[in-house]
DNA sequence: GTGAAAGCGCTAACAC
DNA sequence: GTGTTAGCGCTTTCAC
């Protein structure tokens, strides 16, 4: 009784018995293998259609290829990430592949933890979208499966690929886009951390925003807020920061999720966008473009980006072994916030 | 050069012969099975520490259970789905279940062949939510895997669960929110729709409505407009609809994907909300409590329906084979747009 | 309490 | 061009 009773399962034998063929036959239609007469094939692909056959992966993962990818996301909540892994599936599926995502929290150990389950199901291929976890803890899964790499530089490296856009590139658009209007005290939104920052998508964009800043004359005002991730923690920060007495005239904002909520206190706290205060943002979400938001941000062609990565994977799949690490060029989503 | 080299897989037989037991003591061990000493369980337990050892899901899978679940979802767009999946990860979780997402880009044989797919893993359980796909299929595939199912009200079906919010109620809810203001020339925007109403969440939400209304005395001042979801075609439609002479004086959304849009639309056009119209919305997803936007909406507890539908899931896996179909109770987010 | 052995459904040599 | 067969890594009787 503890047993879920279920119809026995339509297997590759059943199919060879039903067409009157052996089991390696079915198995070599299934994989479009050569050396199988037309007259095979019909007679195949006739008995799968009826018996409503379909393989095994988990069978399949045991001996070749699952025709099956996994992307790991931190999470769910950057609404940057639907059109990426939009893109991303679109090109898979085009070759043949399926596509399952893991979440990993924004937490190193569930992180882990899903690659290496994903890894044990036998996917052909990993797409990791800003993982938490370091360069030397990919290279390790980098050798046991294909990996391509979303949000985070590594250009040294030759175990896995890297798709981004030109953080550095856009990070000094979006700053060249406020010098342009006349600003001068213009400081940059950037991320608290405490891990490693080499590689990080935010690291990029100050190096670009310190760029254009000192190609101005201006590496006197160069100013660099930190601010935290989470809402909660957030919502404070930037509070106190309007706030502020010596308050730059104008922030680049390293991310949507950080611009966003900005531009929403500053607006709610009597403050005219642009007027009092210069914004210009960074990943072109949906919230940005409300009509009651309405801000200028930098636009990554997330389902390029996607494409991209998806193109990179596959021809790893296919045995490429040396490393590509593209850019894709930025452009800015022109809003008046600034 | 075709066949990427991978250093050989630490599997169940290294383990044994490390720990000088047989394969058969390793799976034991592994699964906690009854019949082992605790000495063996140590010991297996070391050995399994030092090699790094992960069992193979895809092996697992052609015998047992894979630990895995899977969740299919209409598309990633909706800011309603993360803290919804959330919920039903870490519930997950402490049972001892992976989760892995497959996204159906609202297309019906896309959400099939996903489904087929995570079937074929031998994934353990399936939450689909707000599937395309009709009851019958469902309970085709129901047969084959224990299946939950959100955003589907189909209370008579008993060979699968489902969970989901009182949609009606919160269709009630929300309209008598709108009345107790004083309002009364109210319209509800809801879907446009080509198959089956019955069981939908907007057509329970319809039903609340209408029930708050005719409740009210104002059954002849019932009026549904249709819009349509996709963006392109629903922002002319809501121009429209805000510059027709006999606008109705408040509207009840069915869900933040027309209500975000309405009230940035409204505003933009220079009609203060409240004041000029009266909004209450559906979802209380992140973008309606933006500042700027400050959209009165149903809250559906996403993260509680998650962990709702997590535990059908586990129960059913557990064994059971009776139906449970379980309604969460709806409350308003109020905020000032009403 | 422990181990030997028979599969699960498939792929890929290799033989015919 | 087609079939035979040996596994892949695990679970699960059933002996011992």
């Amino acid at each position: 009784m503890d047993k879920p009773v279920r119809p026995s399962r339509v297997t590759i034998r059943t199919v060879a018995a039903d067409a009157g063929v052996s089991v390696a036959a079915v198995s070599k239609v299934l994989r479009n293998a050569y050396g199988v007469s037309e007259a095979l094939r019909e007679n195949v692909m006739q008995s799968i259609e009826k018996l409503g056959y379909r393989p095994s992966t988990a069978a399949r993962g045991m001996r070749g290829r699952t025709f099956t990818v996994g992307v790991l996301l931190v999470g769910m909540d950057n609404p940057f990430l639907p059109p990426l892994v939009g893109g991303f599936k679109r090109t898979m599926a085009k070759a043949g592949y399926n596509t399952l995502i893991g979440v990993g929290e924004a937490r190193t150990h569930v992180e882990s933890a899903l690659i290496e389950s994903m890894i044990d199901m036998r996917i052909d291929g990993l797409l990791l979208i800003a993982p938490r976890i370091g360069g030397e803890v990919l290279e390790r899964y980098a050798s046991q499966v294909p990996v391509s790499v979303i949000g985070h530089h590594e250009h040294t490296v030759t175990t896995f690929d890297t798709a981004n856009i030109d953080d550095c590139m856009g990070g000094r658009i979006a700053t060249e886009a406020l010098l342009a209007k006349g600003y001068r005290d213009i400081a940059m939104l950037s991320l608290i951390y405490n891990r490693r920052k080499e590689g990080q998508v935010w690291y990029e964009r100050e190096r670009g925003y310190r760029a254009a800043m000192t190609d101005a004359g201006l590496e006197t005002s160069i100013e660099i807020v930190r601010i935290a991730e989470r809402p909660e923690e957030m919502q404070p920060q930037l509070h106190e920061l309007l706030a502020r007495p010596d308050r730059p005239e104008a922030f680049f904002c390293w991310s949507d999720i950080h611009g966003v909520p900005l531009i929403n206190l500053a607006r709610r706290e009597n403050n005219s966008v642009p007027g009092d205060l210069g914004l210009v943002s960074f990943d072109n979400t949906a919230p940005a473009a409300l009509p009651l938001v309405d801000l200028a941000s930098i636009d990554q062609s997330p389902d390029r980006l996607g494409a991209l990565a998806a193109d990179q994977l596959i021809s790893r799949i296919k045995g490429r072994t040396d490393a590509r690490h593209d850019l894709i060029e930025p452009s800015l989503a022109l809003r008046p916030s600034y």
